[in-house]
DNA sequence: GGGGCGATTCTTTTT
DNA sequence: GAATCGCCCC
């Protein structure tokens, strides 16, 4: 292995070895370079053997990536590393682990949308007054007592107010179903493999002796209990290295402790620390101004980044009318960059506050035909027609996740409803017998006919599977599922156009299912479902094709590209009005403005609109964001936009699908080009024969149709462009 | 008792 | 704009 392109910082941290290592690595430092090359070097020397060696990223894709990278150092064969996220690792220990709490192997992991449904089978069970609580809200007091690592007998005992006490109540009772269900939730996942820990010092014994060295990505935004899994692991033998940012701690609404990484010297004594303070990605003028608009901040370890890169670029800041017209204006400033520096469509990324403000930028990108791809949002997995899917396989695997039967039971549609259901929950009460077991005798509950034969069919085929699950392939499996129960059918004799598209999305996840296969051939299905449960839209980003990329600021932590817009930028918007509330609120924004801004690597677009249409809350007639005001005015440049469209609206009442017809007109500075048709309020059409000027300069040499000659500013010209002569 | 359709509500960010 | 809720009809 080469350490030729490490600088002397980078080489120190990479070769210190026998104390718990500190790297803070600022934005663009060559943080992963540094991880890379110190694991790469661990192998190498023999330090640490591979197998023995524990990475954690924090996506599923930087664990990938980093795998890739460590694999192309080193010349030699060796055994893999362990990486992962620290979900997916502790799903791995509860494979392994989870007995010891009386769980079975197969348990099921539940996602947000299972959690509210579990929170709900609850609360119904409790005698609690109709919408005293919502499960959304109590779900989310869960997480965040379980991000705080606080039990729900810590929260009885603390509860002074009613409300409160009824969360504590829900809380114990909606873990208890979690385990006769035999599931876990996201927040289990870090938790119980501490519980297990603390309960069982020889299980830990056993990881500690095999993880012999832990390295830690992005440490500013690790929580309570990964500190925990962190601290018990590698307290003993001190054998570890964490590297991060503190300026760049975005996820403290998830419980990330900023402190983790700030006390790090006290909970490892004797440490080393490295600061990598060398930017070798962003351009002089975006590095400046991020760092001024950082240390806004209070919180903060004090530190600087020192550029590597010429000043470059200032940075843009383009003000419009509403979303729409910012949405045209990224895409007429992307053009431009395209044209004038000759980029890819890939060395772009359209960053923003709120996974909602993508749908206007995408309306412009698919008008523009330019190629996009939008990370996050709904994810894959999420979509209903594959949730229903996952529901039956879940079941499947374990018979005792009765959210996922509630789900599928009636599904696609066989008659039976909820009454039916609930009979089903009395009587598996009654015989204290798990609730697929009572499906097998609808007689006993007083159900009869087309229900009765309905939920004998279902049972069958459950059990049929559950049987079939050692011998059959998943592939297979899941062929043969959609055929039986009726999905298939039920897809293909639907006549409503969103369903094909259903459809193909159940053959999209067949096809994720072989490839699992192929890839795990003695992976089961149970793995193949920890899998998906585990993967982020991020995971699945492809940055090898060339398009655009549409993301929130947070999903884009790590990366990096050419060109960043930051788009909504108003106060109430980025940052949110709920972080006025409290100054750590605020700074956590402007943590993630400084986080947008260090992801350009040449130049960086601010955009902001005057008037914003949400939906579900009111318009935003917003003020420019207070951040824009924190950037150094001597590094902004303003880029005055008029649309390049008009929208009028076409047909039908003006409503809900009112239509609207883009046609291209008014147009910007510098988007003439010679030979290009425009119209003027008095001269009419002309065409353009000369350009000079940039920019509120810029001058057209145009040719009118009566011959007439004209040299005209365009910031006064008011043309419009036109398609053809005839206008 | 189930299914369909209109009314209502949601909003930050995600492993 | 979508997903859930609740009402009303079969």
């Amino acid at each position: 292995m080469s350490k030729r392109n490490l600088n002397h910082i980078q080489k120190a941290a990479v070769e210190s070895f026998g104390r718990p290592v500190l790297i803070f690595a600022g934005a663009g430092s060559g943080k992963t370079r540094v991880l890379t090359h110190k694991i790469a070097h661990l192998i190498e020397n023999n330090l640490v053997p591979a197998e023995h060696i524990l990475a954690v990223t924090f996506t599923n894709k930087a664990a990938q990536e980093m795998r890739e990278r460590v694999n192309g150092l080193l010349k030699e064969k060796h055994a893999q590393v362990n990486m992962g996220t620290f979900h997916s690792i502790c799903a791995r220990i509860l494979r392994k682990e989870i007995h010891h709490l009386g769980y079975t192997p197969d348990f099921s992991i539940f996602d947000v949308k299972d959690q509210i449904a579990l929170v709900k089978v609850v609360i119904e069970a409790m005698d609690i007054p109709k919408n005293y609580v919502t499960p959304q809200e109590v779900r989310h007091k869960i997480s965040y007592f379980k991000n705080k690592l606080i039990h729900p007998d810590e929260v009885k005992r603390k509860a002074h107010l009613v409300i409160e006490k009824t969360y504590a109540a829900i809380y114990k009772n909606y873990q208890k179903a979690l385990k006769e269900n035999n599931a876990v939730d996201f927040d289990d996942l870090l938790l119980l493999p501490l519980e297990i820990f603390e309960t069982h010092p020889e299980v830990l014994e056993k990881y500690r002796q095999f993880w012999g060295y832990i390295l830690v990505d992005e440490y500013q935004d690790t929580n309570k209990p990964q500190f925990m899994l962190v601290k018990y692991l590698a307290q003993e033998h001190q054998q570890i290295c964490v590297v991060g940012d503190d300026d760049q701690s975005i996820y403290g609404w998830r419980g990330a402790d900023i402190r983790n990484i700030l006390n790090f010297e006290k909970n490892f004594g004797n440490c080393e620390v490295f600061k990598l303070e060398k930017n070798y990605r962003s351009t002089g003028h975006i590095l400046e101004a991020a760092a001024t608009v950082v240390k806004n901040n209070e919180n903060r370890a004090p530190k600087d980044l020192i550029p590597h890169n010429g000043a470059g670029e200032k940075l843009g800041l383009i003000e419009t009318n509403d979303e729409m017209e910012e949405a045209d204006a990224v895409i007429n400033a992307l053009e431009k960059e395209i044209k004038l520096q000759k980029r890819n469509f890939s060395d772009f990324a359209i960053l923003y506050r709120t996974n909602s403000q993508s749908r206007a930028l995408e309306d412009s990108f698919r008008r523009s035909g330019i190629p996009y791809n939008i990370v996050g949002g709904v994810r894959f997995y999420e979509r209903k027609e594959i949730k229903d899917l996952i529901g039956y396989l879940s079941l499947i695997v374990n018979p005792k996740d009765t959210i996922s039967l509630r789900r599928v039971i009636n599904f696609p549609p066989r008659g039976i409803g909820i009454k039916t259901v609930d009979k089903c929950v009395i009587q598996a009460e009654a015989d204290k017998k798990e609730m697929i077991d009572v499906l097998n005798a609808p007689e006993s509950m007083g159900i009869r006919g087309k229900q009765a034969d309905s939920l004998t069919a279902f049972y069958n085929i459950i059990k049929k599977y559950n049987e079939l699950l050692p011998k059959l392939n998943a592939g297979e499996l899941v062929r043969t599922l959609i055929e039986e129960t009726g999905i298939k059918k039920f897809y293909k004799e639907s006549s409503g156009p969103e369903d094909a598209e259903r459809f193909d999305n159940v053959m999209e996840f067949l096809k994720s299912v072989d490839d699992f296969m192929v890839r795990e051939p003695e992976g089961g299905l149970s793995q193949f479902l920890e899998e998906v449960s585990l993967l982020t839209d991020l995971d699945q980003w492809n940055d090898e094709t060339n398009r655009v990329t549409l993301m929130t600021l947070h999903a884009a932590k790590g990366l990096e590209f050419p060109v960043v817009f930051i788009t909504g930028l108003e106060d109430g918007l980025f940052p949110m009005y709920s972080a006025l509330e409290t100054k750590d609120k605020l700074e956590e924004e402007r943590r993630l403005f400084y986080v947008g801004l260090t992801r350009a690597m040449h130049k960086v677009y601010l955009m902001y609109a005057n008037h914003r249409r949400r939906i579900g809350s009111d318009d935003l007639y917003g003020m420019v964001s207070r951040f824009v005001h924190e950037v150094p005015e001597e590094k902004l440049e303003k880029i005055s936009f008029t649309s390049a469209l008009t929208r009028k609206v076409v047909g039908g009442k003006p409503g809900r699908h009112t239509k609207t017809a883009v046609s291209r007109t008014v147009v910007a500075f510098d988007d003439f080009q010679v030979g290009d048709f425009v119209e003027h309020a008095i001269f009419g059409i002309g065409k353009v024969m000369a350009l000079s000027g940039q920019g509120e300069n810029q001058r057209v040499g145009i040719v009118f149709k009566d011959g007439l000659k004209k040299k005209l500013v365009v910031k006064f010209a008011n043309l419009k462009k036109v398609d053809t002569p005839e206008g």
